[in-house]
DNA sequence: GCCCTGCCTGTTACAGTGTAACGACCGACC
DNA sequence: GGTCGGTCGTTACACTGTAACAGGCAGGGC
């Protein structure tokens, strides 16, 4: 329950080192969240969160509805757009803007605070984290220009801790 | 040369507090960089990086190419990719990842430093400010996951000063 | 001169990304 | 029952980006 207050430190989850973000209680969280809001959370937007979930990597619109899809019942990519559009929307799902991609929300942060994605160029994960600092140093910097923010894009390519150590790939 | 006066007769929603780039000194600067390395600053690239910097807002790259078209001789989008690489790869332009367009390199920052660009919903432009202090905090929580970057990806979407002075719409 | 090589550009083709528009369905509410 | 709003299916389309191949052009070696 409590995850907002217990986040201040550098205590973040990490998803990737054992696996995939927990599908089941990102589920959960849409559901408390649709209740408490008065939104529907259909069968479609459920499955689409749980095929983001449930990769451990970003996944493109086109990934996911081949993924949702069967072979009678062809799930469309427009489909998909608008529950990605629910999802992002409410927090349960980023998109990563340098990749055309989607991850599965790991904090329970609100869509108001701003996280850092740090994306691996080798094994492709993607690593959600939270700083008080950055987010204070670009509110100052921020108010310096005299702008308004409504929303915040921070990604960083590189190599993930897991990669550096197996330096020469496979 | 007159700087402001080129925008006198419209009434463009300009963009940057100190005026557009300015497109001689941008394009000097390439020149200076291919004859420092031995690159080849051909016509297109040369034309590609004027259309750009003379636009008060990030482009597209097919909206350069029709830029770069004229009625006898029409310039493909693939080859103004092919530009659009040299010129981000040696920091003469930026890409914005949230608007898949590009802009200007307003700063003579080398590549390795990172900028942070804020881009205004109402107006549509693209200022580049750089931050020591965002940097730092960024490279702190990098080094404290133990993530090696590459290449950084800033992106503030709000509102400029300009335009919340002009509140409404015009 | 001639060929070879490397780089740039033109062209075609195609895959991936994203949205607009319309219609049908369904549940809620009068 | 009828209306209204939201979701979803479907089609169509525009935009973004890359692969692959061919031609052109300059420089270097013979």
């Amino acid at each position: 329950m409590d995850e907002h207050g217990t986040c201040g430190q550098h205590d973040h989850a990490h998803a990737h080192p054992h696996g995939p973000v927990r599908t089941a209680e990102l589920v959960a969280r849409a559901e408390r969240l649709a209740q408490d809001l008065g939104l529907q959370f259909t069968t479609l937007r459920r499955r689409t969160l749980e095929v983001v979930a449930e990769e451990g990597r970003p996944l493109g619109a086109y990934d996911i509805a081949e993924r949702l899809s069967v072979p009678g019942k062809r799930v469309a990519a427009v489909s998909v757009y608008r529950a990605l559009d629910f999802l992002t929307e409410h927090g349960l799902v980023h998109r990563i803007a340098s990749r055309n991609a989607f991850v599965p929300c790991e904090h329970g942060h609100g869509a108001g605070e701003s996280a850092v994605f740090l994306i691996c160029r080798s094994c492709g994960s993607v690593d959600e984290t939270i700083s008080a600092e950055i987010e204070r140093s670009l509110d100052r910097t921020l108010a310096q220009a005299g702008f308004k923010p409504a929303s915040r894009i921070v990604e960083i390519e590189g190599e993930c801790g897991a990669c550096q150590g197996r330096q020469g790939v496979e």
